[in-house]
DNA sequence: GCTATTTGACCCTT
DNA sequence: AAGGGTCAAATAGC
């Protein structure tokens, strides 16, 4: 298993359940693996669900124009020919497979794809709203790729911690490569720990931030949590130095990130880069992460393209983040 | 004016 | 019927 297929949407093998460790990836998200009724209705149902748009388009109250186009999207499937042939009962046969996969991370935007949210949503007894985003290339290229990111539930949780977010990922990449990877800054994560604050953020402030040269200052959308905790993360000095550090490291060619490299990498110097070789492992999530990947990357080979996500339990000032990256003898080397 | 985000309504799946 | 996922008008920022 590559790194990459680790990180990123792609076939997902959940952990082994004699594991008996929490995993970073989640399995307590179900698998969309869920059965679909194929429906024997047909054209019939093709025409009600036209019909309904029409009626939606000649309707005098206020409709989302969405409804119409999922009607005729959902007519022109069902002018399908049935892909059953099954005459007996209702035949069933899986969706094809919307693959998905969970990670649970404490910077979820960090992730080497760039996303455009389109929803959200607060989840049935969840603490925190459900934001939904697809890539930003699901437009120019019909890049199918989403993702759900939600905050975890912070019960009993020392304040200071970063928040932890569940990223669910569906379905896979399908823009190229130099489009979104080449130009998505890699960052290698830490976990910062972040003064708690109670200012409420203003639509104003994220336009603060980039006047002040707040990193990753782009336009954040005020007053969400799981928003406000990124700038509030954004605002902690390590985290900010890691981020543009390992940047600029990486695009000098001083070093170069095992995110970009075209290095095949042993799963030894995956473990000594994400693990030994830049941050201190001290947390309990990073320890079981630590033991996941080592036992799942020992066949692991081939470059590594994606960002990775290493939880860290203190915080480093830039200093210390510069001095780990030049003397680490595997990111170092030329 | 353009682009991205917010938000509430709508639709689909279970 | 409930809950989750998606849409697109409205809004905000540049």
């Amino acid at each position: 298993m590559t790194l990459h297929e680790l990180l990123l949407p792609s076939p997902w093998t959940p952990p082994h359940p004699s594991d008996g460790v929490a995993p970073a990836w989640s399995s307590r998200m179900q698998l969309d693996e869920c059965l679909v009724k194929v429906e024997l209705g047909g054209p019939s149902d093709a025409a009600r669900a036209l019909s309904m748009a029409e009626e939606e388009a000649c309707g005098g109250t206020r409709r989302r124009g969405g409804s119409k186009k999922r009607a005729r999207a959902k007519a022109e499937q069902d002018e399908q020919p049935a892909a059953c042939s099954n005459p007996q009962a209702r035949c069933t046969k899986r969706r094809k497979k919307q693959q998905s996969r969970c990670l649970v991370t404490s910077v979820p935007d960090f992730d080497g794809y760039q996303w455009r949210k389109y929803g959200q949503k607060q989840i049935e007894g969840a603490m925190y709203p459900r934001s939904y985003y697809r890539c930003t290339r699901s437009e120019e290229q019909g890049c199918p790729a989403k993702r759900t990111v939600q905050r975890n539930d912070d019960c009993g949780n020392n304040t200071m911690e970063a928040p932890k977010y569940t990223v669910v990922y569906r379905a896979e990449h399908t823009c190229t490569a130099n489009d979104s990877m080449e130009e998505a800054p890699v960052i290698l994560e830490t976990t910062a720990i972040i003064p708690a604050t109670t200012k409420k953020r203003r639509p104003c402030d994220a336009a603060d931030d980039n006047r002040n040269g707040v990193a990753g200052g782009g336009p954040f959308p005020p007053e969400t949590d799981h928003h406000q905790a990124r700038h509030e993360a954004a605002a902690a000095d390590s985290c900010t130095s890691l981020a543009t550090t390992t940047r600029r490291i990486s695009s000098t060619g001083r070093t170069q990130s095992p995110a970009t490299s075209d290095v095949t990498w042993s799963s030894e110097h995956v473990i000594d880069v994400l693990y030994d070789g830049l941050f201190p492992v001290d947390d309990s999530w990073a320890q079981t992460t630590t033991s996941l990947l080592v036992r799942d990357m020992d066949d692991f080979t081939g470059p590594i393209r994606s960002p990775v996500h290493v939880a860290a339990g203190g915080c480093w000032s830039m200093d210390q983040c510069l001095l780990h990256l030049v003397n680490d003898p595997i990111l170092s080397h030329s």
